[in-house]
DNA sequence: CGGCTTTGACCCGCGC
DNA sequence: GCGCGGGTCAAAGCCG
């Protein structure tokens, strides 16, 4: 199946590193015959590798100018050309000829083993950054949003002695933000309470910590109730991802429990609710349904972080509703950073994305649609009305992980257009290239959401590597 | 037998 | 206060 975006949503064939706790099954009811279905042909693998490649590639057939060249580590693939060549040249073309193949056959397959090992432990370090990095974008945004605090602060001793310049600049600010800004940091709003009347109810499968993040923004001091209030914000910011598949459910690479459904009003599909079963008291949960309107469409929507390392395969999905979720709450953070971010948002989840990202901040939850479908009409069947829409066009060819590479090489570049484009904000006239690349650098070593596309990026780079040049990987690579 | 799905019941917030 | 809808629970049953 086509999905005109370049997301592999067929269901035939999936790749051999595919993890083996992957394993949903379809929840949905217009699926009767789920049950005499095999699971893993039933769901669409949504980050996962493209089928495999030759393991010999001819190189030269298909020379790419493009920078996807710079991630092609080429290695193996000449040793054993040169192999081949050195046998060629010692044995005899007769009898040897069985020999010489058999001997190709067993170079390749230990080579092709190498580079499964190096695969899955490039993996796991790309995992172990990405667990690190969630953390420290935890820690960035209690930062972040004590500067919020102290920059409002000063926004309104500025607007007390000037008056109309910082008024213009907190009219900018889109009506709603200020309302998710109010329920991050009011510890005490009726959100709080039902999620920890809600975390006292589930507290048989949530972890301590899940509890304590519900409940201990009554009882801690001022400074941990706001972390605990963000965190808590991290969990109720929402991502949707809207996709064609007739897949029953799309693959992320997380491992998910189904602990409900329900039939929705104004929807034939019933709704179903999953868990994240990958770690105790992982707080994650998502609900997949079919689009009323188009049924072709899966609406996939994710809520809150995971509290795991997480396995390669998950880690795009992972991080691109992290950056999301993340990227949303600073985007409505009143704060010109805050502003800013949105457009950068929309430019950095998912650039691979045909259309648009929706930002939605509508109570209760901020949600981030991601509208993976071709469809240019396909937002109208938003039942929520959207506050702020950040549409972004986007040229990159309909390829997942190649295009997320580039526009996650090249998002940087844009920011200093983000910036100026951001109106409240006294950009520079005519910034100097020096001045944009240096401004692009701040932006993207600022910004702690650039990491997580970046790994997504990463991700999808790793899988499209193993795509490509399958023999492009060698020990002298490895660092 | 453990883990999963199914599904009716229950809880809660919200609007009237 | 009541009804509605969303979200979750938990017992029962299924499956490997």
């Amino acid at each position: 199946m086509d999905t005109g975006c370049g997301l592999t949503l067929d269901n035939s064939e999936f790749f051999a590193n595919k993890p083996v706790f992957d394993r949903h099954r379809s929840g949905f009811v217009m699926f009767p015959s789920r049950r005499q279905e095999s699971p893993e042909h039933r769901e669409v693998d949504f980050f996962a590798e493209k089928t495999k490649k030759p393991l010999v590639k001819n190189e030269d057939s298909n020379p790419q100018p493009s920078a996807a060249r710079d991630f092609d580590v080429n290695i193996g693939l000449q040793l054993v050309t040169a192999n081949a060549r050195s046998d060629q040249s010692t044995v005899d073309d007769g009898e040897g000829e069985d020999k010489r193949a058999k001997s190709e056959l067993a170079q390749l397959q230990a080579e092709l083993e190498r580079m499964n090992v190096e695969n899955q432990r490039l993996r796991g370090m790309l995992s172990q950054v990405s667990s690190n990095h969630a953390s420290l974008k935890m820690h960035l945004m209690t930062m972040m949003q004590q500067k919020a605090s102290t920059q409002e602060q000063e926004i309104t001793e500025e607007r007390k002695a000037n008056g109309g310049g910082a008024r213009q600049f907190l009219e900018l600010v889109p009506e709603q933000s200020n309302s998710v800004s109010e329920e991050r940091t009011v510890s005490g709003s009726p959100q709080n309470n039902l999620d920890a009347t809600r975390s006292k109810r589930t507290g048989r499968e949530e972890s301590p910590e899940t509890e304590s993040w519900a409940l201990g923004a009554k009882r801690l001091n001022p400074t941990n109730a706001n972390q605990q209030s963000i965190e808590a914000t991290m969990r109720k910011a929402r991502v949707s991802v809207r996709a064609r598949s007739e897949a029953p459910m799309i693959s992320d690479g997380c491992q998910w429990r189904k602990y409900g459904q329900k039939m929705a009003k104004g929807n034939p599909c019933p709704r179903a609710y999953y868990r994240c079963t990958m770690a105790v008291g992982c707080p994650v949960r998502k609900q997949v349904q079919r689009c009323a309107e188009d049924r072709t469409i899966l609406i996939t929507t994710y809520e809150g972080t995971h509290n795991h390392p997480l396995p390669p395969a998950a880690m795009a999905m992972a991080s691109t509703t992290s950056a999301a979720a993340s990227m949303l709450l600073s985007g409505s953070m009143p704060s010109a950073d805050g502003l800013m971010n949105p457009n950068f948002l929309a430019r950095t989840i998912l650039p691979c994305s045909s259309n648009m990202a929706t930002i939605s901040a509508s109570a209760p939850f901020p949600t981030v649609t991601l509208d993976l479908t071709q469809s240019p009409n396909a937002l109208q069947y938003q039942r929520q009305p959207p506050h702020f829409q950040v549409p972004f066009p986007v040229s990159a060819p309909p390829v997942f992980g190649q295009p997320l590479y580039n526009q996650s090489k090249f998002s940087g570049l844009h920011m200093p257009k983000s910036v100026n484009e951001a109106p409240q904000l006294p950009a520079p006239a005519q910034p100097s290239f020096t001045d944009t690349l240096s401004a692009a650098t701040a932006a993207i070593t600022a910004d702690p959401n650039f990491t997580a596309a970046l790994a997504a990026a990463i991700s999808s780079i790793m899988a499209n590597n193993g795509n490509h040049t399958p023999n492009s990987n060698n020990d002298n690579n490895n660092s």
